[in-house]
RNA sequence: GGGCGUUUAGCUCAGUUGGAUAGAGCGUUGGCCUCCGAAGCCAAAGGCCGCAGGUUCGACUCCUGCAACGCCCA
């Protein structure tokens, strides 16, 4: 379909343009859906737009276009309609030959248009010695369907967890690891005891502060509202200066030690690593994401400092009370680089991470899957990085934030009751243990390891559908009910329809051969969609948005159940069953090709 | 104070870049398993597309202003 509309599109462009003139009419007219079945396949309203500028009138316009159009191997009818349109009928032995072909095409019309460009994505990056929890969730899923879209349509992909393993954090996890780790606790839980340790530094810290009398109110001001629990320390630390207590110097001592290459510090810090890039390990083949490369902030440090030092010299930089910032020309703030006490930022890190991705790599494109609350700050990042030479398209796939409704109604930054976050492990067990309670209610001739295997299957999906199935700008109002749901518009809708394929395929034996016969319009209506899927998988490549993909495998499983309704498979006349049995083929094929680019799993039965 | 985003059915969301009568799911109501899998299908009710202007043959979509909510920067 992507194929012709196009061809059509120009047809009709190179008729127009005969007509009023090379300059007025686009290469191609959009050729669009048909807006209802009774108009038709497709239809054309491009000469609405072209009237006005050419001054003619609009059907004179879509009568030249039907004339171009009109002998059109592949086209049944094409009418001028209403004001202006241009309505297509297409041929049902055209529609018949091209799924047919489909068939015996493994790509199902998706093709590697991109073969031959790069592109590096940038997503999930947990931090260091803290859990994954429901936040982290958007930036894996939305990520990981991502590259394999952009795997599809030809891209090689390097995809890269920029782990967040060199924050200030590390002082005080040193100080508190030497006074206060449970050993045994580690060993069951490297994260959680981690977490434990960083709690207690901060109570203990707090204490020996109010024990001084060192300004207690304030302490935590700014972090109250609206701050997500990874940037709680960061805020800390930007605060400024403040009275210091000794536990606080200490940490300040160790970790301009382990900045310095202290070995017992440094070995510290690689352990905390180790563990939890352990632990983060299981979670991403839990979900089955994977990286290219892994690398860290940490694995830019050494470059910071002489970077710094070129940016100055190339006077994209300059120095300001102190510190030194890239100044961005119509941004409401500079990019600070490097902070009066010496320190780098956020910033500095992610321009040597560019710096490195384009001398490696030579991509065309590098694409950031992080939320919409940083977008000023990949807007100063990638201006920077212009000045700094870099040519290739910098672009911040963002996605709105994580909320929830409390009890009153409000809406506000995403917490459990106890005020804590909701862990991405404790989501999947639940969605996991939900959905093997269905599976055994719906299917009791499942055995219990199938029942495991299908409660895996469709919980893991439902919980990754319910991040991809909608537009990633729009902020989310978690709902555990509805994150798990199975019915409805979610993964398992989907995943059901593709096991009634799988079913009926089994009980009809042989494997299924052309050619396909369209006679019954619901036949026709799953052609139809059957033929737009490579349009989808390139849109989703183009836009970076995963939910049209969503939105096509969900109107195609629609389209199932009202065949499947409407019309019998196993029971028809030879011919029939022969040409449902294949059509029915690849719409399963579709279904299970689909699902894997959105990074979701199908079952034989359920 | 400056900036970004959001605002569509009771709730959660789509709306193919300006086209014909704005669509789904959940929930509600009513039908459909003697029949290839009912995690399903069919139908009904439900709308000031935040508000007010503007652009034009035509606006949920574009431009301006305002409001509410969320967030970022200071």
């Amino acid at each position: 379909m992507l194929e012709l509309g196009a061809e059509l599109g120009r047809i009709a462009a190179a008729a127009l343009a005969a007509v009023v003139g090379q300059d007025q009419v686009p290469a191609e007219l959009p050729v669009g859906p048909a807006a209802r079945p009774q108009f038709g396949d497709l239809q054309i309203a491009a000469c609405l737009q072209l009237a006005r500028s050419v001054r003619r009138a609009p059907r004179e316009l879509a009568q030249i276009v039907q004339a171009a159009l009109a002998g059109h191997p592949a086209l049944e009818r094409v009418e001028v309609a209403g004001p202006g349109y241009v309505n297509l009928v297409v041929r049902t032995a055209w529609l018949e030959q091209q799924v047919t072909a489909l068939l015996a095409d493994a790509r199902l019309g998706v093709r590697p248009h991109h073969e031959g460009q790069t592109v590096v994505l940038d997503f999930s990056s947990p931090n260091i010695a803290k859990p994954m929890h429901i936040g982290h969730i958007r930036s894996t899923i939305i990520g990981d369907s991502l590259q394999r879209v952009l795997r599809a349509v030809g891209y090689r992909v390097i995809s890269d967890n920029h782990l967040g393993d060199w924050g200030t954090q590390f002082g005080k996890l040193i100080v508190a690891y030497r006074r206060w780790l449970d050993r045994a606790a580690y060993e069951q839980d490297p994260i959680g005891e981690l977490v434990r340790l960083y709690q207690r530094f901060t109570a203990e810290e707090r204490r020996e502060a109010e024990a001084l009398g060192l300004d207690p109110g304030q302490r935590r001001a700014g972090t109250e509202m609206g701050q997500a629990p990874d940037q709680d320390e960061e805020a800390e630390e930007e605060t400024g200066p403040r009275p210091t207590t000794p536990l606080l110097a200490e940490a300040r001592a160790e970790l301009a030690r382990l900045q310095r290459g202290d070995a017992d510090n440094l070995a510290l810090w690689r352990e905390f690593v180790q563990v939890s890039m352990a632990v983060f390990a299981r979670t991403y083949q839990r979900l089955g994401v994977r990286f290219d490369v892994q690398l860290g902030e940490s694995f830019y440090h050494e470059r910071l400092g002489p970077l710094v030092e070129e940016l100055l010299q190339r006077g994209i930089a300059q120095v300001s009370q102190g510190a030194v910032i890239c100044p961005v020309e119509g941004a409401p703030a500079p990019l600070l680089v490097r902070k009066g006490d010496g320190s780098f930022l956020y910033g500095t890190t992610d321009l040597a991470t560019i710096e490195y991705r384009v001398r490696t790599w030579a991509p065309d494109r590098i694409l950031y899957v992080v939320g919409a609350p940083q977008q000023l700050h990949f807007r100063l990042v990638f201006a920077v990085a212009r000045r700094m030479g870099v040519t290739c398209s910098l672009e911040h796939i963002s996605f709105g934030s994580l909320l929830a409704r409390d009890e009153s109604g409000r809406v506000g930054m995403f917490r459990t009751r106890q005020g804590g976050v909701l862990l991405l492990d404790h989501v999947l067990d639940e969605a996991v243990r939900r959905a093997a309670e269905v599976a055994r209610r719906k299917n009791p001739d499942l055995s219990d390891a199938e029942v495991a295997e299908v409660a895996r299957v469709v919980g893991i999906g439902a919980v990754k559908y319910n991040d991809l199935c909608r537009d990633r700008d729009t902020d989310v109002i978690f709902d555990l009910d509805r994150a798990l749901a199975l019915e409805g518009n979610t993964a398992p809708y989907i995943q059901y329809a593709y096991a009634r394929i799988r079913s009926i395929a089994r009980k009809a034996g042989a494997d299924p051969s052309g050619p396909v016969r369209l006679e019954h319009p619901a036949e026709r209506q799953l052609a139809w969609r059957l033929l737009g899927f490579p349009a989808v998988v390139e849109q989703v490549a183009r836009t970076a948005r995963p939910h049209h993909l969503a939105e096509y495998l969900y109107g195609l499983s629609g389209a199932l159940s009202t065949f499947y309704n409407e019309v019998p498979v196993l029971r028809a006349a030879p011919a029939e069953r022969a040409s449902r049995l294949a059509l029915l083929e690849v719409v399963a094929r579709t279904l299970r090709r689909g699902l894997e680019l959105l990074g979701i799993e199908v079952l034989e039965r359920m």
